[in-house]
DNA sequence: CTGAAAGCGCTTACAG
DNA sequence: CTGAAAGCGCTTACAG
């Protein structure tokens, strides 16, 4: 089917194909006995103005690229799936449409040249990025080629650099994790960090420093762990790090996110280990599984839809030309007190 | 800055723009020589033909749509939510970007205007609807106007209509579940049934009556009552139906889904109900909370991500010209039981 | 093997 | 208020 353009609205209703392209785009300059005829023709045929002939005058795209920097690897987490929705109303809210795609392996050049494509095709307007790490230097490009670039958890030495918008949690939250089970009575603990090829992780990873120091607890090197952001790997680490403990077990574990934690409490169920009887448990993020999950998960919740709603607005702002938009935002984790945390001193 | 285009790198290389069209195409007429000088320019110089000047050749956008029939309402469901992570991941796998927006009212003609625009404007190749009434009068527009649609839960009465692409849910899971209430000795059994507009609570809905049918239960009025697709309609139903109910209440509940059943258990527990020693609850779809929640829910999984990743892929095979798609495809339930039933027989 | 030319559908100064 | 013309960046027969 032959698809109805601008110059057959002109011919059947009479007028040159700028009245036409007047009329649709709501020019003031046309009479309103013009302008009803012509939209009557372009209702009647069902006309709408092609993206093609539009974008090559330089229209924007009224587009917002995304980019998941892994494939096959999030619809699993309920969590993270729902960034997506998040971003999607966000947009829909602004008149603006989501592309988005996951990218199979972000070492391959390849994926890298895609994300390139898509900004330089000129399908998008901008590009929201998660799970870039710290170093990925497609970021770098993109914004040295005047793109506008919005980043969810992502390294700046820099504040303030144009074009770049960033969304980050508040680190203070492992600081404060250390303190709570310190209020506890605990004073042996362990942490099973996330992978700091990931900004959150190395702050989360120094505020635990931070609280060990300040409240003059040991740091054993056997209790300090590395993971990754999901369950299997709060798994795996914790079975390995329980197991080297052998009889010497830490009385409370920090996990860096909620999946790990989720996976430590496999682990701890495993070898026979009781949540918080024996072992206490603390995550960070607000996982709707710490809710349901047996004994609800002791965290700090991030408002993640607040934070990519604004990251999305802040992002739609830049591109739109707005001054004065807030370029980096960190936001607070809220303690929420549920039940895998032991008080010791109530022995 | 401007952007470099098909002639400066033609001007640079020394050749014409069609030679540069070739090498970017891959056409097989260029000898190797030509294309590698053509190629380091285009790569010294960061060229990426635009995405307009090729859409308006008619080469197809290689986007597939998502149209959300709600807005600001599917984020808060981790169910729903990974819905659209699958469809990515299909997409991506396919090398195909998913373009997607949620509609803030699909009962405006607002709505349906966007919707039509999108697909005429030429900025996908096909769209896929979630949350479609039976009657949505846009999809039928659309296959009239020769695009390509691909429908989850989608009522349809002929089958293999021309670009049409269906996944929905085998209703017999609903009669299913009577007969496994009843073979553990159920005989008053109350129905929560969902949102009548769509098809597949439709399905379900008359897959109950069959189950009582057969087994020669009473359908009593006040026992069935209509949630919608959540968490609060199910509360608000189970509430109003089981304070009518007065002392003679059902030994069970089969409700439309599990966010509906999540709002049973709490309805339940407000009026002092157990869950399974006073009154069985079974859902339908296999929610991730199905698992944790207290008691675990007895219900039908659905391998969700297996309906969205095939769907996906039928339509890019009707994007494609591919033959022999299945057009209609219909996906089976698998009975899980968990701790949310209780067998009367064992008294 | 390769270039000149036409054309895809739109918008925007420009001239009247 | 309105039309003719130029131009946006690409691809594709066509001619050589």
């Amino acid at each position: 089917m032959k698809s109805v353009t601008s110059n057959d609205i002109a011919r059947i209703a009479g007028v040159s194909r700028s009245t036409v392209s007047r009329v649709v785009n709501g020019y003031p300059n046309v009479p309103e006995k013009t302008r009803r005829k012509v939209m009557e023709v372009i209702e009647q045929y069902h006309y709408y103005p092609q993206l093609s002939g539009q974008l090559l005058n330089g229209t924007p795209s009224r587009t917002i690229g995304m980019f998941w920097m892994a494939r096959n690897h999030f619809a699993v987490d309920p969590l993270i799936s729902s960034f997506v929705m998040n971003v999607i109303d966000a947009c829909a809210e602004r008149n603006y449409l989501l592309l988005t795609c996951t990218l199979d392996d972000i070492n391959r050049d390849g994926s890298r040249n895609f994300i390139r494509k898509t900004f330089m095709e000129r399908r998008i307007d901008a590009g929201i990025f998660i799970g870039a790490t710290n170093d990925e230097r497609v970021i770098d490009q993109l914004i040295e080629m005047d793109q506008i670039v919005g980043l969810f958890d992502y390294y700046h030495e820099n504040e303030n650099v144009p074009r770049r918008l960033t969304a980050n949690f508040d680190g203070s939250t492992a600081e404060q994790s250390i303190d709570y089970l310190y209020s506890l009575g605990h004073r042996k603990i362990a942490v099973i960090d996330g992978d700091l090829s990931h900004i959150s992780c190395v702050n989360r990873h120094e505020g635990y420093l931070r609280g060990f120091r300040k409240n003059n607890l040991t740091i054993r090197n056997k209790w300090f762990s590395f993971g990754g952001f999901h369950y299997q790997s709060g798994k795996d680490a914790a079975l390995e790090m329980l197991k080297a403990c052998g009889s010497d077990l830490p009385t409370a574990i920090c996990a860096n996110n909620d999946s790990t934690a989720f996976g430590v409490y496999t682990a701890c169920r495993e070898l026979g280990l009781r949540i918080p009887e024996d072992i206490s448990v603390i995550g960070a993020d607000g996982h709707p599984y710490g809710l349901t999950c047996s004994p609800p998960l002791t965290t700090f919740t991030f408002d993640f839809r607040q934070m990519f709603v604004s990251l999305t607005n802040r992002v739609i702002d830049t591109v739109e030309g707005k001054t004065g938009v807030l370029q980096d935002e960190f936001f607070p984790g809220t303690f929420v007190e549920r039940g895998s945390c032991r008080n010791l001193l109530d022995c």
